[in-house]
DNA sequence: TATACGTGGCA
DNA sequence: TTGCCAAGTAT
C-alpha cells in the first residue's frame, strides 16, 4: 500500500498535467516579462492579457526600452486592457528601475513593493515567479482555494487577514523552488477548477479532502459586496474619452471628444479626472492628448 | 476600511 | 438582457 498522496502532492502533481503554457511561465522568460504580465493581469483576463503583453515585451524587451519613451505611447500600447493607470504606474515603475536599480527589475520583496503599481501581491508574485524566492503569493484564486479547501466557507473576506497570510505561510513549503512552484499551482486550480461562479469539484484534485465540499458547500454568509456600477458612470466617460485619444496620432479637439459622450457635465468632470491623473495632457486652448 | 478605477465575455 | 466576473492598487 502506498500513502495517500499529500495535498501538497496532488496539487502538485495535478498542475504538472493541467498547467496551462503560458509566455510567461516559460523557464526562458525574463523577469520583466513576469512583471509587465502581473501589472497587465491585475484584474484582467488572461485571454486579454496574451496579445498585448507579446506586444508590449516586443517593442519594449526592457524596463530602459519602456522608460525611454513617453508615458503616453505606455498608455497607447494598453489598448483596451482595462484600467488604464496601470500603463502609467508600469511606465514610472520602469522609470524607477532604470533609476534606483540600474535597469534590472530587483528581485527584493522591499524593493518591489516600493515600485508604482506594485502592491502586496505584485510584489510577492514577481519575487516568487521570476525569482523563485520564497514568499507567501495571496491572490484573489489561491485566497479562494485556502477559503474552500481548509476553511470551509464559499468564498474569501474581502480582504486578506492576517489569519490567512499565516496560514499561507504555515502551508507555504520549506524549499523556495517548490514554494514558487506551489503558489502558481494553488493559483491555476483557483483559476481553472476551483473558480468562484461554477466549481469544478468533480475534477478536482484535493475535492475529497475539501472542507467547503465536506460541509456540503455552504453558500456563502459574509458580507456583501456591492455590484460596481458601470452604465453612465463616470468610469465609462473616462473610458470613452481616453479611447479617443489614443486612437488618434495627434491632438485631440474637444468636439471629438463631445461626440462620445451626451452630458457636458460628466464630460468635463471625466475629462478634468484624466488631466488630473495625468492620462491626458491639454495642449491647447481646446485641445488634448495622451501624456508626452 | 470603503471607494474609485476599464473592459469585454459569458450565462 | 442584465449581472457577474477576471493574477489589485492607491487613497
Amino acid at each position: 500500500m502506498t500513502a495517500p498522496a499529500t495535498l501538497h502532492e496532488r496539487i502538485l502533481d495535478w498542475y504538472d498535467d493541467h498547467a496551462r503554457d503560458l509566455p510567461w511561465r516559460e523557464p526562458s522568460a525574463s523577469a520583466w516579462s513576469v512583471m509587465v504580465s502581473e501589472f497587465m493581469l491585475q484584474q484582467t483576463p488572461v485571454a486579454r492579457v496574451l496579445p498585448v503583453h507579446e506586444a508590449w515585451l516586443e517593442r519594449w524587451p526592457t524596463p530602459a526600452a519602456l522608460a525611454a519613451e513617453p508615458s503616453g505611447e505606455a498608455v497607447r500600447a494598453w489598448g483596451r486592457l482595462g484600467y488604464p493607470r496601470r500603463a502609467l504606474r508600469l511606465h514610472a515603475a520602469a522609470q524607477a528601475i532604470v533609476e534606483r536599480h540600474g535597469g534590472e527589475v530587483p528581485s527584493a520583496y522591499d524593493a518591489l513593493r516600493a515600485l508604482p503599481g506594485v502592491g502586496d501581491y505584485t510584489a510577492a508574485a514577481i519575487a516568487a515567479f521570476a525569482f523563485r524566492a520564497r514568499h507567501v503569493v495571496l491572490d484573489t484564486n489561491v485566497r479562494r482555494v485556502f477559503a474552500r479547501v481548509l476553511g470551509g466557507t464559499e468564498l474569501p473576506t474581502p480582504s486578506v487577514t492576517k489569519a490567512e497570510r499565516e496560514l499561507g505561510a504555515s502551508v507555504l513549503p520549506e524549499d523556495p523552488e517548490t514554494a514558487a512552484t506551489w503558489s502558481v499551482a494553488v493559483m491555476e486550480l483557483g483559476a481553472l477548477v476551483c473558480t468562484a461562479a461554477k466549481p469544478g469539484c468533480a475534477r478536482c484534485p484535493v475535492g475529497d479532502r475539501c472542507a467547503w465540499q465536506a460541509a456540503g458547500r455552504p453558500a456563502y454568509d459574509g458580507p456583501v459586496r456591492r455590484p460596481q456600477a458601470w452604465a453612465g458612470t463616470d468610469r465609462q466617460c473616462r473610458g470613452r474619452l481616453l479611447a479617443v485619444l489614443r486612437e488618434s496620432t495627434g491632438p485631440v479637439h474637444r468636439s471629438a471628444l463631445d461626440a462620445v459622450w451626451p452630458d457636458p457635465v460628466q464630460r468635463e468632470r471625466a475629462l478634468a479626472g484624466l488631466l488630473e491623473d495625468r492620462l491626458a495632457v491639454q495642449v491647447g486652448p481646446d485641445t488634448f492628448t495622451l501624456p508626452g
